[in-house]
DNA sequence: CATAGTGGGACTTTAAACGTCCAGATAGAG
DNA sequence: CTCTATCTGGACGTTTAAAGTCCCACTATG
């Protein structure tokens, strides 16, 4: 496949461009569909003559429907799209980057999408979607999967499919609240998963801020027990990676941490961990659920995460995470690569 | 590479039309080079100008040079040509035809290259290129390769091209006068196939036409003896495959044997044996070198025969052979696949 | 029922591809 | 050495396809 690009790029340069600016369309159109020319032309960044020429094309292919709606993707465009993600990794050199990455740090697995979510937001659905199908491939029977929360996590719960797989998984919270809005919560994330999985699930009602007493006593209940034991007996713990500032920040974090995390040059953030540029945990957040510990001993951690400006908290946390599943984007994963070589 | 090609035909359905172009401007280039645009349009078919913009363009990337003699590839043109060979097998449906073909007859391997040689006299070559690049393939040590005449093998021998591989490989005819032209004589192409390989070659020299006695004297010649053990132990064969009729009549057959030939209805002839449709043979030609026999026992026997006309014959030979090595073209291998679906 | 967003038709502009013709250069034959 | 045939490459008008521009009819939704 490699020396068939190569040929192609040899003796049709352009058409490689082309190629990759219909299935730019199609992914767009799959992502927003209905749709119209007009907000998919602006989207795309190109003029809305050449998006109708290009529409009209793949119609007469038959790899889209286009009602008084707007546009959307057929089963036939469907297919197509499945088998060009493959293709276009390796031809955007996407597939080099997860080889350099694979090669430099102590990762399991890496799938880069294209693009830099920095830039474009909609690229955190496409890891999002990368996520989705990278679970399905590593799921086994009854699994108990525990996630976090944060936007890129909204990303991947929002791309969730149903499928049969799902029929006998358990969606819970990895943790307990975290200070955070309720659509970026655990809780909420986890809820709406397993709705769009057609999965079941199960919630922990944890307020934030507790006294010591009541902390200790309401984790004896047993509702909030059995819901406990299940998270720490997860299978799979699907979580995102923060920059460190930016989360206490978006977090009521108390000044006296806040300064903690500052002055111990935290840069990375995962499931109310604060990690150093070394990997080093500096702060933590005092709640139920998940530890650090037990992460260790999860067959399948995915983290989920993109944007150059991740890069540094990426690597900081990879470098303590147990050979965990990376998902990433363009921009990132460019970073990485570029930090790691100039090191 | 079949999905990959399914998704290139939907994605940009002509690609592979122009992909095709480009090949056979290359492949022609490098068939007839040093060449100009008009000969080569015309041998095309093709406009000249729609032919110097492709020639423009190729230039560009650097995959033929183009002097006041005419053009030529470069190496990087052969380079890619090479692995495009392999492709356009794919993309042309020679591939299918091959696996259509070892399911219906039994040989050990099958080449099919694109054209109708009955047409384009170049497909022989290309054929001959074929086969050159398959003996290579399975060649080892010092072999000694025997070889047949005909036109088709005459294109066999323009084509070789040398080799480290050939240091040690000897070429002999594989059997005595048939009564061929001597351009289409097995000694003659024998020597020229050596001479292209830089190889050795043994030649064969016994009259066509002899009495019993003279016979039996000259091949206890030393000289004549020698060759003669050498064919017998050859350990590759190259032969054509020709039309009975048509080389009963281009060989002086006299009219007894001529007679036989027709009335048991041969159709096929290979290395002066002519074999009817169900592949028994029942003529041959008196003379000596390799018999049918010692044929069999060959490890590596190579037929090579195409253009629609011939397909017959190529069956009723491949019926008797012992999964001889089928390099043919695409018209041959069509009416092939043809015929087997109609009985 | 109003309005924002949709597809699609029609026309003009622009660029690329193509057909055609010819001049200058070069290799090979005589 | 000369002559001729063949080659490339430039020039220019023509054709055809793509892109820019503007507008209209329709429809889903609040």
């Amino acid at each position: 496949m490699r020396q068939w690009i190569d040929v192609q790029r040899k003796l049709l340069p352009d058409l490689l461009a082309i190629m990759q600016k219909r299935y730019e369309i199609l992914q767009h159109i799959r992502l927003m569909q209905p749709i119209g020319r007009r907000t998919l032309a602006l989207n795309l960044g190109i003029s809305e003559r050449v998006l109708r020429s290009e529409v009209q094309f793949l119609k007469e292919q038959n790899l889209l429907d286009i009602t008084a709606a707007g546009m959307s993707i057929t089963s036939d465009g469907h297919d197509v799209l499945m088998q060009l993600e493959d293709m276009m990794r390796e031809v955007l050199g996407l597939k080099e980057l997860e080889r350099k990455i694979k090669q430099r740090l102590p990762v399991a697995d890496v799938i880069v999408v294209a693009g830099d979510s920095d830039q474009s937001p909609w690229v955190k659905r496409e890891m999002g979607r990368a996520c989705v199908s990278r679970i399905k491939h590593s799921l086994t029977g009854n699994a108990i999967v525990a996630v976090t929360g944060g936007t890129t996590l909204a990303a991947v719960a929002e791309m969730m499919t149903p499928d049969m797989k799902y029929r006998d998984v358990l969606f819970v919270p990895a943790r307990g609240g975290l200070g955070e809005d309720v659509t970026n919560q655990a809780n909420t994330i986890c809820a709406r998963m397993a709705e769009k999985a057609m999965g079941h699930y199960r919630l922990l009602h944890v307020p934030d801020q507790l006294s010591a007493e009541t902390y200790h006593s309401i984790i004896e209940e047993p509702a909030i027990k059995e819901v406990l034991d299940l998270i720490k007996s997860s299978t799979i713990v699907i979580h995102g990676i923060g920059d460190a500032k930016t989360m206490a920040e978006r977090r009521k974090t108390p000044p006296k941490d806040m300064k903690k995390i500052e002055q111990n040059e935290a840069v990375a953030e995962a499931f109310g961990y604060y990690f150093n540029q070394h990997g080093e945990v500096v702060h933590k957040v005092n709640t139920v659920g998940i530890q650090l510990e037990d992460v260790r001993h999860v067959p399948c951690v995915i983290a989920v995460a993109g944007g150059a400006s991740k890069a540094k908290a990426i690597r900081a946390y990879i470098k303590q995470a147990n050979r965990c599943i990376l998902i990433t984007d363009e921009g990132a994963a460019k970073q990485l690569v570029r930090d790691d070589s100039s090191l």
